[in-house]
DNA sequence: CATGAATGAGGTTTCATTCAT
DNA sequence: CATGAATGAAACCTCATTCAT
């Protein structure tokens, strides 16, 4: 009769994010390999509890990864709006480093058991949409080279986030980011 | 290398090989995740075949590792030989397109579950040295900045074997691939 | 019959009617393997509630097989009384076909996984003396042979309902039932 | 390349003997519902061992019903030899005693949450093959009516059984063999 | 009293590894 | 040496029942 999902009770509500909030960190540091009684364990919670609120290990993932896409896209917008010509730049290196300790986060981005576009479309067409956007402010603001396009930006996200997480080192990406930079500014001379 | 006390036997020698090659096969194709099991029944051998020839299944999936990357490793010196300024970006983009088919290998280069240095000294430090050559061959014939070492290029190969992976449209990363040439090109301007 | 100390309130009594209703029908059509779950949310109530009113799963299941045994033998009545030579076989044919569409109720009757006996030996009571009211009236009528008795035509009452339960077809008892006729006919010839 | 089922290795086959017994029994005396690791542990086997052999409960409990019902109709076509005349008979109540303690078979009759003729069609097949004919028989000596087919056959075996579940003693079932012959009996009147 | 969230034991199945044949 | 059967520890998921809200 109710269909539509009733605010969840006060303590329901209080579980169901303390699982995200483990699940979160757990799939990031372990990878989605972890078992969810695990997670259930971390969160003192039975097994049964995460399964009311996801109902598959899949359900579960799909949500950490929704939340955390979301989170970025809406920094990515802020920082855009800062500084448009630097915005995909900031917006780049932000994600790999999230990349970087968030296992979860790179494997939706790259497929890795987990497809994006089928799995969560909306977010997918959301986190598109909105790279779309701040690439065409960088293109106007003469920072980045017009030839490339969204689909690109893209691709070269999954590729930094691969390094990051290869790097746990940072200040070693700090040596990376000018090639990328270098790769993305207009410019005349090619290799 | 040093780890084989005795010449095998020409049968059992015969065996290793032929699991070695399906393991690579079946790694490459399904992912680390196919049992054992599996393997030997491609392989047409037993279970005990197997773990005869490797006592773990990392150890097999080191052995694979181990020879893929000697391959690769030859081909690259092959390149270089042939064209010291086109060298590493044949060989970087060689390596790239093997990540696309070849799970394992990525896995392996990534550290994602394997870390290569570990496990594989020796072979590691053969590879890095390839690269260091075939570098500063293209750093003197000047078509790669000199401020790049062959640490960078590792992990620019990380990342666009990631890239590779997540594009399998190799038409796609005909786009990319200028844009990695203008991120270690020789240049002036940037960003 | 004695087992309610008070008089339930009005919105309890309607509670407990609608979860017995609806756990017939669910009972009936996909067996006992159903969750109480779902029961509950069928009926519109919360599990809680369900087992306020039942204290376990088990116990539900008696309150309906008592229910629908009570039903039954009110109707048993009914159909001997209009005709006292005929009852019996209208009795039994009706009991059959209930058993069809009500897996409950046949397996409290066959006394798989529940024995009827035990569990409710007031509405068995109530039960075999129906049966062996009408059985008299029809042997005295002279339409079933002297040499049954009340435990026999249970049994047969089993069988029906197996062979009802087996063939979903009415169609196909029609055929069987001459039989069960013949089996219980007043007769000089035997096969 | 020998995809046909070698004869299996000795152990091997005393191993899927032990637990196809053990099985038998199992579920015959309590039901489908029995945990596969009960079985294991009661047939002195690993779990994985009866998941080796049968790779689904499902498959292990077709295993066994294909078993029985192999034997009985062997049986039948003895019994069915030796006494054309009373062959049916004898078929139809040796199976029902069968069914008394064999949960098992009488499920897969009955099609309670299995179905055979879906599961084990060529066994059906043998099985109907098998009554058609002894009931030929039986009808040309005279001693079953001629107006019961096979399908009737069957549906009475399904009577039967469950009556001779539902009454252990089989005491009591030897009041209502004659009925049941009664019921099939060459005759003139009818109740 | 009603709700429905939480529990946690238990079910089926998989698979790396060992070991009898 | 090769085989492949056996092991048994998990993994995922379900559901009867309890209890905080």
């Amino acid at each position: 009769m109710t269909d539509r999902p009733r605010p969840l009770r006060a303590d329901a509500a209080r579980n169901r994010a303390r699982v995200l909030q483990v699940a979160y960190e757990t799939f990031a540091a372990e990878g989605a390999a972890v078992p969810i009684d695990e997670i259930a364990r971390r969160a003192g919670v039975g097994a049964g509890t995460v399964y009311r609120h996801f109902p598959t290990k899949e359900s579960l993932f799909q949500a950490i990864v929704a939340d955390r896409l979301h989170q970025v896209v809406e920094r990515a917008r802020a920082l855009a709006a800062a500084d448009p010509g630097e915005g995909l730049y900031a917006f780049l290196f932000l994600l790999a480093e999230q990349g970087a300790t968030d296992l979860g986060l790179t494997e939706a981005f790259a497929g890795t058991g987990f497809d994006l576009t089928e799995a969560l479309p909306e977010a997918e067409r959301e986190f598109m949409g909105t790279v779309a956007e701040i690439l065409a402010q960088a293109q106007q603001a003469g920072t980045v080279r017009p030839d490339v396009d969204a689909a690109d930006i893209k691709t070269l996200m999954v590729g930094l986030q691969a390094m990051h997480r290869f790097r746990g080192d940072s200040e070693h990406m700090r040596r990376v980011y000018p090639l990328i930079r270098a790769a993305l500014a207009v410019q005349k001379a090619e290799g």
